[in-house]
RNA sequence: GGAAGGAUGCCCGAGUGGCUAAAGGGGACGGGCUGUAAACCCGUUGACUUCGGUCUACGGUGGUUCGAAUCCACCUCCUUCCA
């Protein structure tokens, strides 16, 4: 068992803010475990490396013994939560959210411990809530108080519409905070308002306030907006090695210090030392990445995996080689000859043929290693030939 | 319920009858340079095409006109002010 000290720095790393540390320290000293509240909308199947900051924080009280809740936001992914986006998202039927909260697990998984996180449905008590209960909740916070969160204001001032429903997210996953009796709730930074309103009501409700902590929003491979689907800028748990390998060697030196304080497991004094190490001239911050990379495809997959998405990326980048590996598309001429743009489009390496043209006069496209000048290049006879279009897609093509 | 303003391509945004597949920016993609980094430079960014064009597209539906993103009518949605 750890001290409380060492509890606690274990729980503070990487963490933005906790509300309120001196609350966690006498929580802690019961020496009971506490009920550690984690919310997950199942409505992205796909867990990114984003999740996993936080999917690691959970690993990490479960190690120390504490009892992980793992939530799922069933409740509100029926109702479609607009909340933060322009665009309502469509409301989740049941069987997808059964296939989606299984996915969702097969992934947390790898990090949790399954025997040891109990899962839990916020529909399981905002269903018996009722209409009462709702307005009972509603009565229990204010417009301002709502116009006091960041995103809100900024709408409202902005005149873009805010739905009264969107008020109700924050009170609801407050309410679940109740009804869970959490002792610390995780989030992200973002989460901030939402997760204060569940010491609000659980204060209202008479209960212990929970502490909140909040982990910092992962940027995405772009280095600017924050990892999520729908920006394309992920790297995905399900992604293939190789994939994570090249997302990840592809972010900017500045974000792979990011990385290697959100997701890297190794000690702060050993990053500190790396980037010293860089700063003098000392090492490559490529080989630092790809240090990244393996340790995080070793995480997912295991050390051969990571050893050969390496080579692998090598062959393909370092010395232009080709993959070994490549989708093999056939095609049947039956005598009549095929256009090098059909052939390109229907194997789906470009979205028309007007794209397909584009790429060639820039220059994007090769066959057998040599670049296209010709769009009107067409093959009549049986042949195989290695079609790449752009740095990274590759395609067999055997000509029958 | 009344009044006013608005909706344009992936996003933001200009455009008030033909020269508009629609300025500009962002993003994305391709090329160059590299370490598939950043920065930078160049190019592309609706589909099809026999490369002559054809079709689709400025919230929706109709209309005026030789011709509409642009004018008119109705509708939908958003915002503001008044009640």
């Amino acid at each position: 068992m750890k001290t409380i000290k060492e509890q606690i720095d274990i729980i503070k790393r990487g963490a933005t803010e906790i509300i309120d540390e001196k609350e966690l320290e006498q929580k802690l000293k019961k020496g009971k475990p506490l009920i550690i509240k984690a919310g997950f909308d199942p409505t992205a199947p796909d867990l990114h490396l984003g999740h996993t900051v936080l999917i690691n924080k959970l690993k990490q009280f479960q190690d120390l013994g504490h009892d992980v809740h793992f939530l799922i936001g069933d409740f509100t992914a029926r109702i479609g939560d607009p909340s933060g986006r322009n665009a309502t998202r469509p409301p989740l039927t049941d069987d997808d959210i059964v296939a989606n909260v299984k996915t969702y697990c097969d992934q947390a998984f790898k990090i949790l411990d399954p025997n040891k996180t109990k899962i839990v449905y916020n529909s399981s008590w905002l269903d018996k809530l009722g209409t009462m209960g709702i307005i009972k909740l509603a009565s229990q916070s204010t417009v301002a108080r709502m116009l006091e969160r960041d995103d809100f204001s900024k709408r409202y001032t902005e005149n873009k519409s805010i739905s009264i429903h969107e008020f109700l997210y924050p009170l609801l996953q407050g309410y679940d905070s109740v009804a869970m009796k959490a002792d610390v709730e995780l989030g992200g930074n973002d989460q901030k308002f939402n997760l204060l309103v569940g010491r609000q009501l659980q204060k209202i409700h008479d209960q212990e306030t929970q502490v909140v902590l909040m982990m910092p929003l992962l940027e995405g491979t772009d280095g600017v907006k924050k990892m999520s689907k729908s920006y394309d800028n992920y790297i995905a748990i399900q992604d293939t090695p190789k994939d994570m390998f090249g997302k990840i060697l592809s972010i900017s030196d500045d974000l792979m210090w990011r990385y290697f304080e959100l997701l890297s497991f190794r000690s702060l004094d050993d990053i500190k030392a790396l980037k010293i190490k860089i700063d003098n001239n000392e090492l490559n911050p490529k080989l630092a990445k790809v240090a990244l990379a393996k340790e995080i495809i070793a995480r997912f997959y295991d050390d051969a995996a990571a050893e050969y998405a390496e080579q692998e990326f090598n062959q393909i980048f370092a010395k232009k080689e080709i993959p070994d590996d490549i989708e093999v598309y056939e095609h049947t001429l039956n005598n009549q000859p095929i256009s090098l743009l059909d052939l390109v489009t229907q194997t789906g390496m470009t979205a028309s043929k007007g794209e397909a043209r584009r790429l060639i006069a820039g220059g994007g496209i090769k066959v057998n290693q040599e670049k296209v000048i010709d769009d009107k290049l067409s093959f009549s006879e049986a042949s195989e030939m290695i079609v790449q279009v752009g740095k990274r897609t590759f395609r067999k093509i055997i000509l029958l």
